[in-house]
DNA sequence: GCTTGACTTGAACCATTGTTTAAGTTCGAT
DNA sequence: ATCGAACTTAAACAATGGTTCAAGTCAAGC
């Protein structure tokens, strides 16, 4: 019943490094930080699954829409355990993006739209006009919590 | 032919802290890094113009918009020194974020429609679709060039 | 079995965008 | 003249997202 060979084999570090892109110096960065998962050889090695490939995709997906390491780790942690996550999980994962997506849109185009206001408008008021109602578009960079989900 | 004493007072860092919505701390870093300007009493305060308003205005607006200060400082290199800026140079520097804001929005809604056809054609290909053209949507928060402008 | 490249760790470092703290000085009102 | 609030500085700390390094270990081909 067990299946005859088709054994994915795992990956060293080196290789998932090389098949995803991403330096092996942030994988470990990106393991200790809980968003991939690898088990130890005897000689203490890591030794990934290929669906960790997924999940790095899934995670510089994610970073790329401007989303916070913590917040695609809680993500992740939305997958089932124990078995392979099926397209439908993923599908799961990724609307909370689009619909994250699709906000952030919306807000850029307002900021965008009052910004040519106030230069059209000539009311120099770019302070009044821009500051007074903050939409917190993007990311405060620093510390702080990033709101990113619109609550 | 002096103006009679309309005289517009100069702002304390607290005065303008509270005007401009910034604590001092922010404002005090964003002297050192050439964002805004004071000149010194005698005792070694720092007073301020009231144009350093609209900077600081700007710098907030720029940072929501996800320029890093350092590009902040370049833009605002381009008013013209030693008179007041006017209602065109503002509107100059202006124009270059509302482009940016157009482009950045037409890169996010191609990344949020990748996404959809990624999930929906059940390609399963997030990695392939999605990093394979990686059209370098938002920060890469960390260092590198950031590359805002559309070069 | 030896060599070499790939792997291991922790710690230090980098850039960005600030805040906090300590210790002391100045301003403005009375 | 004095008092308290507001100001000054440098330096340390914080959070994010990693990279680099030193010193050593493992794995695999010959």
């Amino acid at each position: 019943m067990t299946p005859i060979s088709c054994r994915q084999r795992e990956l060293t570090i080196g290789e998932l490094s090389e098949r995803s892109g991403v330096p092996t110096s942030a994988l470990r960065f990106y393991e200790r930080e809980g968003l991939i998962h690898s088990r130890r050889t005897s000689g203490n090695q890591r030794r990934f699954g290929r669906d960790m490939l997924r999940r790095i995709a899934f995670v510089r997906v994610s970073q790329r829409v401007g989303i916070p390491l913590a917040m695609i780790r809680d993500a992740l942690g939305l997958l089932p355990e124990g078995r392979t996550p099926t397209r439908e999980d993923w599908a799961r994962l990724s609307q909370c993006w689009h619909d994250d997506l699709t906000s952030r849109i919306t807000q850029l185009e307002r900021l965008r739209d009052n910004l040519t206001d106030c230069i059209g408008c000539g009311c120099l008021s770019i302070d009044r006009c821009l500051l007074a109602n903050p939409d917190d578009v993007l990311s405060q960079r620093g510390s702080g919590p990033q709101r990113v989900f619109t609550e």
